[in-house]
DNA sequence: CGGCTATCTAAACGGTGCTCAGATCGCAGT
DNA sequence: ACTGCGATCTGAGCACCGTTTAGATAGCCG
């Protein structure tokens, strides 16, 4: 680690002088944030180590951070952006939308598996303090509208039942972010890893299990 | 808070004075601590504060817990242990599996309302260092065989399609789990309360839905 | 070239987890 | 009854944390 930045703003004929003004110090911190949530999980995360791993002083981050929250909420609006891109892709290639539910139910839980470090800091908003940054709670709402239009796209589909969406989207919501959590946390990987599966495969078949339900006959 | 306590292991002429040895501390630091996780967060949670509220120096809770970790974990084990009992207990009333597996994710939900300070604890393995505390996962297993088994008389009563039962069960799991921890952190209450609903009914419609779909004939 | 502003440094404050030498007390053994 | 021992608690100390502040530095605009 503490990886020596020398990126200026302009051309500098000394490469290996630390600029004094750093120039790119946000994005570095943000960066950094997510090397050491990867590496030592969001307990290990603080602005002085982050700073010292970037090479500056220890009150520098302030000049871009309000506070410690304000750099998890920066991560989380991230990560939602990341997450909704993924998500909206998987919803436009499916084929209906029943199916469309399944993937994203699987995509949800590979962008926790490819992203784990967004998706750590994501489940964590007493990190980012939403009620100080609301722009957080803001980003999280995109994800959940997709999630809405595609169990009303389900019901015209007349796979789920017509009236309320909102009990299947909470379902499938609880569902999502549930068996992330708990693969994150490790219950999930044990218990996948003591069946002889992954829980890779695991989630595909709980979605198809969805997926299946949904798909009987209404009686 | 700061509530002087004078609880001595034998009989004292002296009310007032804070005995040497306080005799019930271990037991008073967790109390002290669901009290503070209630009323400000786990962030607010620190050994020093509980001992300060406690009335003893900043070095007494070790002779108790051996880390803050360990302190997080007595509270997990205690809470997995209600929620055991909670959870079996719903299990013994029902009528049939299907409805049991209703009310199971009823009560657990119920359960984070009712003890919404052991369920912050529990939801945060990381404070727990589960690794480092095996007893923590050893309390986290019974509810999940309990939740197995029930799994596997509703495949007995022909709700649930033979086969493995672990997708369901990592269905209700992550349902479960994923509800409260939306429900903890804000999002379902600002969601319900802008619906016009509350959490409390919201969850009774979900799990009504799941009991629905598994009901409906198979294809 | 001069000044303005954003940026960064360094020191400081209070709080935290954790350790340790020493004080204190209950209790078991004689 | 007394003595010693072990469990318990104190209080000081270390390193780290978030955050603030005064002052140094450098890019940029006039």
């Amino acid at each position: 680690m503490r990886q020596g930045v020398d990126q200026h703003t302009d051309s500098d004929t000394d490469p290996n002088a630390r600029p004094y003004h750093h120039g790119a110090l946000r994005a570095q911190l943000i960066a950094a944030g997510l090397d050491l949530v990867a590496a030592e999980g969001v307990g290990a995360l603080s602005l002085r180590r982050l700073a010292w791993e970037v090479g500056v002083s220890s009150g520098a981050p302030y000049h871009h951070f309000a506070d410690r929250a304000a750099l998890f909420a920066a991560i989380v609006v991230d990560g939602h952006d990341l997450l909704f891109s993924r998500l909206d892709a998987v919803r436009a290639g499916s084929s209906d939308a029943v199916a469309a539910l399944r993937e994203l139910l699987v995509a949800y839980a590979s962008f926790a598996a490819d992203h784990s470090a967004h998706m750590r800091v994501m489940l964590r908003p007493e990190l980012a303090e939403s009620a100080v940054h609301p722009e957080v709670t803001a980003a999280g709402a995109r994800p959940i509208e997709l999630l809405r239009s595609t169990v009303l796209a389900a019901q015209d589909e007349g796979a789920v039942p017509p009236g309320d969406p909102e009990p299947v989207l909470h379902m499938i919501w609880s569902l999502a972010v549930g068996y992330v959590t708990l693969w994150l946390d490790g219950p999930v990987e044990a218990r996948c890893t003591a069946l002889g599966t992954t829980p890779d495969e695991m989630i595909r078949r709980v979605a198809s299990t969805v997926e299946a339900l949904l798909r009987r006959p209404r009686a």
